[in-house]
DNA sequence: GTCTATAATACGATAGAC
DNA sequence: GTCTATCGTATTATAGAC
């Protein structure tokens, strides 16, 4: 049932016009859910690809491969948490203060990005952590930690490893959300993700680390 | 180069003459492992047989399919997780007591079965927790809530939500372990999964969540 | 820069001999 | 129960037209 040959052909995908750095920006995007969502191992390029509306063969035009893909979403985050996070680092706040902020911005960014957290997950998992620190992470965490230090300079905080219950608030933080589709089953009265029960659960954490910190 | 027929043939595995009940655990074990280290769905079926040293048919033989595989392995990981925090729930001691001896049997369940961690993060992420109702493991979480409630209601506890207060410590407990490919970049001069270090975290956790809801 | 087509390989699952 | 051999499909990556 084809009649014609040039008037009605087979509908065609319309070449796209766009600016190189568009189309980039929009691969790191849907790359950035894809590879959240299975990891890198577990992505497809295809799936990439569909989410962006950009063809497989671009996506390997611009970053060679899915792991310089992978490389290039990790570098983007890193600068986004550089951003948001430079912010604690600043002494003007008294420590006490200082640390319930840093905690309220943990579980807001993890709410805000609810799919980072399995990223982070699946590179230690699948990765071991290698690619992961490309982004830079760790000033984000020694900050943190030279709150505590200060507290405990001040005589506000406890006698307490730094390092170790640096870690410990961050399990805190993040566990909620990373571990969110277990817990689900747990109560299903609690909406675990509304908004009401995340200001809910920043206050039991905030409460839970200043009481189990202070001197 | 082939000569004769029976005398020189090419090297052959020679077939194994085993109980069902041996080679099932034995693949049931190697599963576990590829589970964790990869998710259901990024697990070779190729990737167990090589390690159980059984051929791949055969798990297909026991098990059906690679998921048939996956509920049998959370079936088992239910069945022990029953017994390593049924003895929780006994109330002859004091709450304070009971709680210190639940973080620190969580920090030991997660050193002993470091793979197990990653295998709930896979089922989290992967499949939506939907698998790890098999394993029954609501039991042990609700066990330390009620060690909570029990605490408030004898004044020795502060008020605080102990379902939200359960998941913050197992966040506590897990955290180290679930995240340590992440974290063992911040310090090369600690060893993370060290006994030494594992009693540091162990102490560190108890005193920062005691002191945090002690009344 | 963007597309189509395809090469090369890897994997889940099954059939059938022993 | 255990093995070999294979089918069908999905996926990474590339070649080459436009």
């Amino acid at each position: 049932m084809d009649f014609s040959g040039s008037s009605q052909k087979k509908k065609k995908k319309p070449r796209q016009v766009r600016d190189a750095e568009a189309t980039q920006a929009q691969i790191l995007d849907a790359a950035e859910q894809e590879f959240a969502r299975h990891g890198l191992a577990g992505t497809r390029i295809d799936a990439i690809a569909a989410r962006t509306g950009v063809v497989k063969a671009m996506i390997y035009y611009y970053f060679d491969s899915k792991e310089g893909l992978y490389q290039s979403v990790m570098q983007r985050i890193g600068t986004e948490l550089d951003i948001a996070f430079k912010q604690l680092a600043n002494t003007d706040l008294p420590v006490e203060e200082a640390l319930r902020e840093s905690i309220r911005a943990g579980i807001n960014y993890g709410a805000a990005y609810p799919h980072r957290g399995m990223l982070w997950f699946y590179e230690a998992i699948q990765n071991q952590g290698q690619y992961g620190q490309i982004s830079g992470w760790q000033k984000s965490f020694w900050s943190m930690t030279a709150i505590l230090e200060r507290g405990m300079a001040e005589g506000v905080f406890r006698s307490l490893d730094p390092f170790l219950t640096t870690i410990n608030i961050l399990g805190v933080c993040t566990f909620y959300f990373n571990a969110h589709e277990n817990l689900k089953y747990l109560d299903s009265t609690r909406q675990l993700l509304s908004s009401e029960m995340i200001k809910q659960q920043t206050q039991e954490a905030i409460d839970l680390v200043l009481a189990g910190i202070k001197a």
